[in-house]
DNA sequence: AAATTATATCGTAATATTGCAATATTACGA
DNA sequence: TCGTAATATTGCAATATTACGATATAATTT
């Protein structure tokens, strides 16, 4: 074990699980926040914001761009960094339409 | 290693870290989208909504409640489950505000 | 009281994640 | 071309997660 059924959920389930898991790392969520605090894509310098070393920050910059959350284009020397815009959407909208739900909620025994 | 160096990052991201993770998973995504869906709280039964055993629902469970995603009274025999609402809210809120950032960032270069 | 039902906990095997040192790669500038 | 700067990859140790069988607990029914 170790390994998550993935096969028993629907698509959409494990989609949305592969994009959650990608930001449940503080280095992770501290990333895009600097990606849309900055509001322009970055050429290089996430290393020095981060208190990480540059292979640890190089692996989770890796992940969020095979979960879809920031696209990285090679300039030159460096690496241009941004927010995949049309992910966060994605996660704004579902967690919209979950929280307006549970609104509409009949019972509340808890 | 294998531990997340939390020290470094603020309380704000380590306690979105937590939320977040907490969903990071396709079985406690589909326990989220059970309890909304039915849309009241459920004592009992959830075991059989999924597809894995008992213990492991509980474990998952058990997840959910400590990052404060669900909340669980006992009912007698069973136990009551429903969805934390401030906690989707202040998710919610959270994609919300930076999808909008976004939304007016200046550039666009990648 | 004994059987049943619902849930939790323990123990453990398999696998994944985190973090970094060392090293590789790639592009630039002197 | 050589050195340097920026980033990626490899390899590994430490720890965390996932899943489940076995067992425990606690209320309910018979």
């Amino acid at each position: 074990m170790g390994t998550t059924k993935t096969e028993h959920f629907t698509d959409r389930q494990n989609a949305l699980a592969i994009m959650i898991k990608a930001l449940a790392h503080p280095a992770r969520i501290a990333i895009i926040e600097y990606l849309t605090q900055v509001n322009t894509c970055i050429c290089g310098d996430i290393v020095n914001e981060l208190p990480l070393s540059q292979p640890t920050v190089s692996q989770h910059l890796k992940e969020l761009k095979s979960a879809g959350l920031i696209k990285g284009s090679v300039e030159g020397n460096t690496i241009c960094y941004c927010v995949e815009e049309k992910a966060i959407d994605e996660l704004q909208a579902y967690f919209e339409t979950t929280a307006s739900k549970l609104k509409t909620r009949n019972n509340d025994c808890c």
